[in-house]
DNA sequence: TATGAATGAGCGTTCATTCAT
DNA sequence: GATGAATGAACGCTCATTCAT
């Protein structure tokens, strides 16, 4: 079956609103990309803005558990740490258009739909700041500005969004291993040789990265 | 003397477009800030978008200057590299607003106003990227996605911009250290200890910070 | 059934354009004459221009459509010329307002859209040269600048439509038979008595001829 | 010496009310084709409206002073309308834009500057009328309806101003001789053979006459 | 004389949204 | 469901004009 109407314009907003950003994104836009006149977008959304939040939230979300999912049972920080670059990094470099728009546009809510957004966030940065700290109170983690390095190293993670492609020659799977290796070294780890990630030379990491927005490091 | 209206309309501009976006930033509210009409705003800009581009040429000039200024003499790679990071990091700390608007918004610019920001960006990088490539050849550096790290290394520096605050505990030095240490490790250079940074703790880093958009990660 | 949307809209731009011109109407002049919002009227048009350029399309082509008929199976270049008087001025006296509009905005058109406006107009122009040519040649008509005679009796045709009103005196086809008397004259063709145009006395054409722009012989 | 800036302004209003239109002309048009700034000119003018005013009133005293001057002590019908002729088409060959300006734009004016632009109008085409009617009470003229006719010469005659051109192959002597034969045609009086109009052929009136605003014939 | 600075009003156009059909 | 019609508000920008210097 084809992709039911709703979805169609929730995918057109993802798309648009990651691309042109919120604001720079028209109500006409949206129903040209969903193939809708604009009037009928309103039968699947409420506001513009409600959109957005949906958007934002379903993100955050699927983040979240993601996360809590891949930790159940971890204890060791290090490996903790792993899974959540890699669920970051995967996230990101999979949905790098959901991920933007939850990303970018928090400033752009009114408090009443911030709220639920920003407390999703913060329960799914709680996941870091808790490891890191165990990681550092077990002093397996090495690092003077504990809280500037996780967000030091979110950024870095975050980034992936803006300009991994699958097209490029590097594989998702390195992608999340080299990230992990980034991130254990911020925190002091020394990373045992012989994980895989030591040696390998990138020869380009993506070229399809696309257009003036990622050839930043192109 | 009073600042000049020219530059007023400049720095309202630059704290607009940092905080609501190009696209949300009206030409009244431009005016508002500015303290003039919005037809008074015309006689020192070009339209919106020439203002902006102005806005993000400055920024990346000045930004490419010093880092240009602070390596001139200097051959190792380390010793660039922690250059490198000191000018970006402590540009991106002072200057949040503008270094925002000039990261954030090269897809915003109409092809003719892109060119010489994208080339400035591109000159800019290309310390780093040359920086990176020499300190593997000499191998003092090691890692295996010298291109990703550089991006990543980048997107870490860059997001300072976003959250940091001088009204916090962490010293624009310290911040800036910490920086540097962080990317010697990504890019695997052993740290000889006792460099000052290997024991503080940062109680938390930047209370003050701000909005939502920055309690990512406080 | 009441006048539809769209053309109660073109029509409101008719009289405008013609009374204030096209640069002195304002698209909120134009809602408010087609009673609509401004932003309504973007239902029922493209740009002002647009609007404009279809308002001098239709009516050029309409001349040309009834002139070529008018011509169909005629060869004797007088009668020829009596038919497109008759056309031309008739057109002009029962559409003052669509005529004008298409005889005064040529300039005012951007390239894209006066081209076909343009050819409208030669094409038109071209059955009355041909006629004026062809009646040379046969000795009927005798005139020593037949390209100037053309453009003068062109203008005194189309001028009536600045001035006629069929509230005056004057009925429509005494208008149309006099221009015909006026412009075989020009031509140089002796019209033979009795054709019922050569005695009357006109008291006052057009009492109720308008404006200024008309009292220019009233 | 060169031209007082004043007649500067004068002229450069001339030119653009003639082509662009009154409402398509700025201020700051004006001030551009005057070279001076929008506020220096207000030095030279009052409101852009007296400034229209002021032109139209002017050239309709000349053209009025120059048919008076012509009329001085002439009495035949046929020979004032010989010098109606010539200086009405010689005005308007000389000076199109002052005339076209002076001819299309009584509507614009508010009632209080039209007032003095409409008295000069209606003095002017008095001349007209009461010439023809003499004509016609002598019995030298012949027209069923004398008020059209006048209408009709004169929008043949103001016509000259939109196309014709001093470096066509038209001299302006012929132009109003020609004129003057179209203006008795119309009239209906019988010329005398051998006044030099009745053979010479025109190869192609105006070839530099101008833009799309004056192809309508040629 | 000349102009930079300033502006309230208005330009043509698009905005997000509603609603009757 | 889907949409054409509709709109008040706002968009970026320009208008004609004034005034202090």
């Amino acid at each position: 079956m084809a992709v039911a109407t709703g979805e169609r314009v929730r995918r057109a907003a993802v798309k648009l609103f990651a691309t042109k950003g919120f604001h720079g994104t028209g109500i006409r836009d949206l129903a040209q990309a969903a193939k809708l006149s604009s009037a009928s977008l309103y039968h699947y959304m409420g506001t513009k803005e409600e959109l957005l939040a949906g958007i934002m939230r379903d993100c955050l979300r699927n983040l979240l558990d993601e996360a809590t999912t891949a930790l159940e049972g971890v204890s060791d920080p290090v490996e903790r740490v792993r899974r959540l670059v890699t669920v970051h990094v995967t996230a990101h470099a999979r949905q790098p258009n959901e991920t933007r728009v939850a990303d970018d546009n928090i400033e752009v809510l009114s408090p009443r739909l911030r709220r639920d957004v920003v407390r999703l966030r913060d329960d799914y940065e709680a996941l870091w700041s808790d490891t890191i700290e165990e990681g550092l109170r077990e002093g397996v983690f090495d690092t003077a500005q504990p809280t500037v390095t996780r967000i030091a190293v979110l950024d870095m993670c975050t980034g992936v969004a803006r300009w991994y492609s699958s097209r490029g020659p590097l594989s998702l799977r390195l992608l999340a291993e080299h990230h992990v290796e980034l991130t254990l070294r911020a925190l002091g780890v020394r990373v045992s040789a012989g994980c895989g990630l030591a040696n390998s030379r990138d020869p380009q990491a993506c070229p399809g990265a696309a257009a003036e927005g990622r050839s930043w490091g192109e």
